[in-house]
DNA sequence: AACAGGTTCAACCGCTTTTAA
DNA sequence: TTTAAAAGCGGTTGAACCTGT
């Protein structure tokens, strides 16, 4: 037994929306608002409309402020960076571009963005994964269903795809001292970022197998790769101010936190997808649960892990955690590894 | 000019989450 | 605390438009 529709489907009018409904319903929402109400809304506007298409069309289309088309590249790098870190959180990646809407965004990632930076699924039976380390997809696998699954899969997967398809083809590879076995990002500026990132956890791999936690799992570190490195790059990313495209990898601290050699964590809520920055000594303050859950479970079940950064000169510097937090490493205020635990 | 295939994007669908009674 | 309704969200669809042959 399904639940009650939330309108008469019958009476109600679907397709594109006339100038005249538009403008009916931006009059009546500019001078009455939307009452908190959508479902009662189209009543009273007068339009044989589902309120939630009312609402769909308001938010997407009608409401001041919005913006079409024309992406920056500086949005181009949000988008991007965000989608690698967090994936198709399409409203929480909106919230982080005034005037974009969730649909915009969408639209914009699956049909154009998505394709400039992964390149066509096929082209002459090869994926155009990257112009400098292409690789033919039809040598992995015979079945083309799986093919095409993969292949649909988000740019995160696609990047650890990458990465084993690395590893299968060359076992021997070392990915982190190998630059020809990165894939490349799309912008020069998040491509310049991630190397400087990867440069960074070259010079400080050592200290992956350095932290004393009975928290941490072991870490392959063929699993701990791009993606750690992009997500990093993302949570810095949306805090580098004007003018400093090049502090990443360095530590963002602040006097007291400098002078107190205080390690800062950031964070991303779950609800706002707002990033903030908290000071080690305030970890234990933190609501866990409004945390962003990054990681899906390996089978499709419900998502539990969180993921932290952490920076500084200390190795370790972990959140008080029991249950699915990790840790992050430090050597020289770079980002650099980052440890996944699931609860 | 006609057609096919590709792209774009508004809108819909159905599921999940939130809210309020 | 429970439950139903509303809101929110992301995937998908399909019509309009574009481009190449």
């Amino acid at each position: 037994m399904g639940r009650a529709p939330c309108c008469d489907k019958a009476n109600v009018k679907k397709g594109p929306w006339s100038p005249e409904e538009d403008a009916k319903l931006k009059a009546y929402i500019e001078k009455h608002g939307t009452g908190g109400n959508w479902i009662a809304l189209p009543q009273k506007v007068g339009l044989r409309r589902c309120g939630k298409s009312c609402r769909l069309r308001w938010l997407n289309y009608l409401r001041p402020n919005i913006k079409h088309g024309g992406f920056t590249e500086e949005e181009d790098n949000i988008i991007c960076s965000l989608y690698i870190s967090i994936g198709s959180r399409w409203s929480i990646i909106a919230a982080q571009l005034p005037g974009r809407t969730d649909n915009d965004i969408k639209n914009y990632w699956n049909g154009r963005l998505k394709k400039r930076l992964l390149g066509r699924k096929r082209q002459n039976n090869t994926c155009r994964y990257s112009s400098s380390t292409s690789h033919d997809f039809n040598k992995v696998g015979t079945d083309e269903e799986s093919q095409n699954a993969t292949l649909s899969n988000s740019s995160l997967e696609r990047l650890q795809l990458h990465i084993q398809l690395q590893t299968l083809q060359n076992p021997s590879s070392n990915y982190y001292t190998d630059p020809t076995l990165r894939p490349k990002m799309t912008t020069p500026l998040l491509s310049e970022k991630l190397a400087q990132s990867l440069q960074l956890l070259d010079e400080n791999q050592h200290n992956l197998n350095s932290v004393s936690s009975n928290h941490l799992p072991k870490t392959d570190p063929g699993s701990v790769s791009l993606e750690y490195y992009a997500r990093s790059i993302m949570a810095e990313a949306s805090h580098i101010p004007e003018g400093e495209e090049n502090y990443l990898g360095t530590p963002r601290m602040d006097d007291s936190a400098v002078s107190n050699n205080h390690n800062r964590q950031s964070f991303m809520k779950r609800n706002t997808g707002e990033f903030g920055y908290y000071n080690d000594h305030e970890a234990g303050n933190i609501a866990r649960d409004d945390l962003m859950a990054w990681w899906p479970s390996d089978e499709g079940g419900e998502m539990k892990s969180e993921l932290g950064f952490s920076w500084g000169s200390t190795t370790g510097n972990i959140f008080p955690a029991d249950q699915g937090i990790f840790g992050g490493l430090g050597s020289s205020g770079s980002l650099c590894g980052i440890t996944q635990y699931k609860s």
